[in-house]
DNA sequence: CAATTTACGACAGATTCTGTCGGGAATGCC
DNA sequence: GGCATTCCCGACAGAATCTGTCGTAAATTG
C-alpha cells in the first residue's frame, strides 16, 4: 500500500486514540520502515499538530495532552448564561441538582477556551442566588421522569400524598410540567380518578413510566389550565368574597397569589381555596377597600378576631 | 506550493470551520485546479470523512452535521441541570438572556450525542417556569459587568434611581452581587457616600468598570451582610412593634420576609423599612398575637382603620 | 557501558499529484 | 424549456513527492 494522505492521517488518529506509541509500532502498522514513519511525524509537526517525542528506553510519541477535544464555541454571553443557570435551579427548588451542576460545570470548563472559562469562574466566585422561604424542593429524578414521560407520551404511576396527609396511587396521562410559586407541578388525566388532575411534584414519589402510551388532548396549554385551576387546589377552606374594586384592578392584585376573578355589579367576586384563613383575611383588609363574604361561615368569625386584634394594637 | 498532504488538512480544516464551502472557493483557497479540489474531495470521501455535496444552483460541499466537533461527555442529569437552568434564568429576573440560551442550547445540542440531545430537547419542549409576579426584570449585560468588576476588583460607575426617583451618580467598590426576593442588588462600598451601600441592579444604568483597583474587605459574608441590610432598605416608614412571640417561632415566621427579629422580654421585636403600612399591619394581625407599636405613629392609625374594615366584614 | 529509542541527510527508483480537455448530471430561476 | 451554476469523472503526460537503504548521531535507562 502507497498512500501518503491515508498513512498521515492514520498516524494522527492512532496518536489519538493511545497515549504513547513507539517508531516501531507505528511502522509496523503502517508496513513501512522506520525512516518514513519518522518522516511522517515530521510532516505532522510542521503542520502544527503537536506531537511529542521522547528517546532513550521507554522513548515514544504523543500528543500534546488536551489536543484531542477542540473547543466548543460558545459567545462569552452564553457562556455566563449556561453557568448562571446551572445556579438559578436553586431557585426552582432543584438545589439537588448540585452534583450534577458541578460536574457541568468541570465539563464545560475542559472544552472551553481560558476566557471563556473565566466567565464560568466568575459566576462561581462572585454571584449568589438566594432561593425565597416558600420554594419547595423536588426530586431531579422526578421531575426528569416525568419530563421524560410527557415527551415520549407514555402514562406514568406514582404514590400521592395529598395535601391532608392521606396516601394514594396513583396511574396518570401526563400532559405537562410546570413550575410556579416555588413548587412543581404535573398535569395531566387521572385514570384513578377519571379526570385531569395538578399534582404537585413534591408529594409524588416511586414515579416509574409504564409501557402505555398516550394521545394528548390537543391545543392543551398548560399554564392556562394551571392560572385558573391554582386557584382551588386542594385546601380547607373554598374563599367566595365580594370586594369593592373594579374588576382590572382587582385582577392586578389577586391574580397572582392564585385568587380568582369574575365581575359582580361594580366590584369583584373573589374565589380560591386556602388552608388558613387568617393571611388571606389579612390581605382582603389591607385592601382598604368595602368587603362581603359569602363563604365559608368562618371567614366572619376570623375578620371579627382580626378587628378585635387591631383595635388593641391601635391602642397602646 | 505543492504539498498534498498539508492540502489534504486543509481541505478538512476548511470544512469544519465552515458551513458551507464550493469547490471553486477551496481552489482558491488552495492555489490548485477545480479538478483538483474534486480528487481531495474523493479522497476524504474514501477515508471515511463524511463530506457530503449538492450540485446546481447553491450548491457546495459541507461535512456530515455533528462530525466536527467532538462529543462532549456530559451525563443525561449533567444536559438536563444545562438546559433547565437556562431556563431558570427567568426566574430571577434574566429573560433577557433568552437570545444567550437559544444559542447556548443549540452549540450544546451540536456537540453532544442523539441521546443526550433528546434531554435538552425535553426540557425545551415540555418543562416550563412561571416566574412569580414580584420578579424584577434587570440588565444582563449589567450583571455581567458587575460580577466581571467584582471578581477583577475593579472600580465602577454608574447612574442610581432610588426608591424614591432621585438620581445620582455614584462610583462603587463592589463586594458581591446577588439574588433575592426577585431582585438583583450589588453590595458594596460606595465612595460617593462613603459608606457601604446596597444597589437594586434593576435601578442602576450605565453601569462601567474603571482602571482603579481596591481590596475587598477580608471575610466579607455577603448573605449575612445582605439578611441583615433589607429589613432597612430605603422606605417610606421605619416599622419597630413587639409582638407577643417567643424569638424563635419570630424568627421562623418573619425573618424570611426581611423583618429584623431580637429578643425583647418574653416576646420580639420586630424591625423592617416599608413603603406601605398595610401590608405589614395586615401581616402582623394574621398571626394572632398581642402586638405593641413603638413606631411609627401613622401604624396605630393603620391599625384602627383596619379594625373598623374588619368589623364591618364580619358583620355581613 | 550496552541497549533502546528518536533524529536526520543523501540517493535513486517508485508512485502520486496536477492541469488540461472533454463530457455529463442536478438544481433553481426566468 | 433554456440558461447559469454547481458537483462529477476518465484520460494523458509532465511535475513532484514518497520510499527504502545506508550511515551517522543524540538522549535515556539500568
Amino acid at each position: 500500500m502507497y498512500d501518503p494522505i491515508l498513512r498521515a492521517l492514520t498516524v494522527l488518529e492512532i496518536l489519538q486514540a493511545r497515549e504513547a506509541v513507539t517508531g516501531a509500532e507505528l511502522a509496523e502498522r503502517l508496513e513501512v520502515d522506520l525512516r518514513t514513519v519518522q518522516r511522517y511525524i515530521v510532516r505532522l509537526k510542521d503542520l502544527k499538530i503537536p506531537v511529542e517525542s521522547s528517546r532513550g528506553v521507554g522513548g515514544a510519541y504523543r500528543l500534546r495532552p488536551g489536543y484531542r477535544l477542540p473547543p466548543l464555541l460558545l459567545t462569552n454571553e452564553e457562556a455566563f448564561a449556561l453557568s448562571l443557570g446551572l445556579r438559578a435551579l436553586r431557585q426552582v427548588g432543584l438545589a439537588a441538582f448540585a452534583p450534577a451542576t458541578q460536574g457541568a460545570l468541570e465539563k464545560l470548563g475542559r472544552v472551553l477556551p481560558a476566557a471563556l472559562r473565566e466567565s464560568l469562574r466568575t459566576v462561581e466566585d462572585v454571584v449568589a442566588i438566594e432561593p425565597g422561604p416558600w420554594v419547595v424542593s423536588t426530586s431531579v429524578d422526578c421531575l426528569m421522569r416525568a419530563a421524560t414521560a410527557i415527551r415520549k407520551a407514555r402514562r406514568v404511576r406514582f404514590r400521592y400524598r395529598s395535601h391532608d396527609g392521606g396516601i394514594s396511587r396513583r396511574q396518570v396521562e401526563p400532559w405537562a410540567a410546570l413550575h410556579a410559586d416555588g413548587r412543581w407541578y404535573l398535569i395531566g388525566y387521572c385514570l384513578t380518578r377519571k379526570a385531569p388532575r395538578t399534582f404537585r411534584l413534591d408529594r409524588v414519589t416511586e414515579l416509574e413510566l409504564c409501557a402505555e402510551r398516550f394521545r394528548r388532548p390537543a391545543d392543551f396549554d398548560a399554564r392556562q389550565y394551571l392560572a385558573e385551576r391554582l386557584p382551588f387546589i386542594q385546601s380547607d377552606y373554598q374563599v367566595d368574597v365580594w370586594i369593592d374594586m373594579p374588576v382590572e384592578e382587582a385582577e392586578r392584585n389577586f391574580a397572582p397569589w392564585r385568587i380568582a376573578t369574575e365581575p359582580d355589579g361594580d366590584g369583584t367576586r373573589l374565589r380560591c381555596g386556602r388552608d388558613r384563613l387568617e393571611m388571606i383575611a389579612a390581605m382582603l383588609l389591607s385592601m382598604g377597600r368595602r368587603i362581603v363574604v359569602h363563604s365559608p361561615a368562618e371567614l366572619r368569625e376570623t375578620f371579627r378576631q382580626l378587628a378585635g386584634q387591631a383595635m388593641e394594637a391601635a391602642r397602646e
